[in-house]
DNA sequence: AATTAAAATTGTAATAATTACAGATTTGAA
DNA sequence: TTCAAATCTGTAATTATTACAATTTTAATT
């Protein structure tokens, strides 16, 4: 499937800018902001406009086509994957790695007893990445 | 223990405006925003400024004695209750509730194994509380 | 009690992210 | 081809946050 049909599954009208927002997200697993995503796309669409990218981003999320992260204190990310998988930021690089997510089945039973409507699970972690790990660790020595 | 005694054993000096900031997070478990804490406090000391709110809330999270949560897409939020907790955000009104955390052991281990240094654990939900469910169902009525 | 240096607070200005909005462009049906 | 609706664009406005210099407070020392 391309993502001109990807785009219709989630009922959202395909233009040249909403095809060219959600190819990056799908191919690239950064979990761009929008600064990064207008960015990459400007050589290509000149006349894009960082709005766009704003209101495509808001649509694609109310679409249940992407994911936003809030992860970032900076601002917001936003993940092509809409898969249920919980995130690790590295405090010192930024990087943020996708992480398989443990659905806590048992609590959201309960919050359903208790009349709360979950609609979103949102897992995450922060920390040190290997990567940052081990350089520090050779800076050491 | 008194707010005073209670700053002291996170290793923070205390002061006027600290001290009443963190009684306010303290006493209000309403997860407040930087102008909600301003806002309140301005009344009893009206020469706060808000520029302290932010430096005074950064200290008590480095010295781990405040949590910022990044639940609400506006604007951080806080949270006096530094124990291991999940949140609900409320979609219709916005409120944050607190709710048990379950500690996905086995993730973090593997994590571990993996590399990662987990230091944060972030856990929380968002849909429709019980309030806004009953709210929205008399009116369907 | 006076002195003084460090720490804390304040207020303004700068920065950065996001949103509002009006005009221009594109799309697709008639 | 025409035209209305949808989409896109660019600028301006708004909002949250940070930088920073000046003022005030604190607390130790004389």
């Amino acid at each position: 499937m391309n993502v001109y049909e990807y785009l219709l599954s989630y009922s959202i009208k395909p233009s040249v800018q909403r095809i060219a927002i959600m190819d990056y997200l799908l191919k690239h697993k950064t979990h761009p902001c929008i600064d990064e995503i207008y960015l990459a796309l400007h050589d290509d669409i000149p006349t894009l406009s960082k709005t766009t990218v704003y209101n495509t981003l808001k649509l694609f999320v109310e679409h249940g086509a992407a994911k936003m992260l809030t992860i970032d204190e900076r601002n917001a990310c936003f993940d092509g994957d809409t898969s249920a998988h919980a995130h690790f930021q590295c405090k010192c690089c930024g990087k943020i790695y996708d992480l398989p997510m443990h659905i806590p089945s048992e609590e959201i039973n309960s919050m359903n007893m208790m009349g709360f409507e979950v609609e979103e699970i949102h897992s995450y972690y922060k920390g040190i990445c290997p990567e940052c790990k081990d350089k520090n660790n050779s800076e050491k020595n």
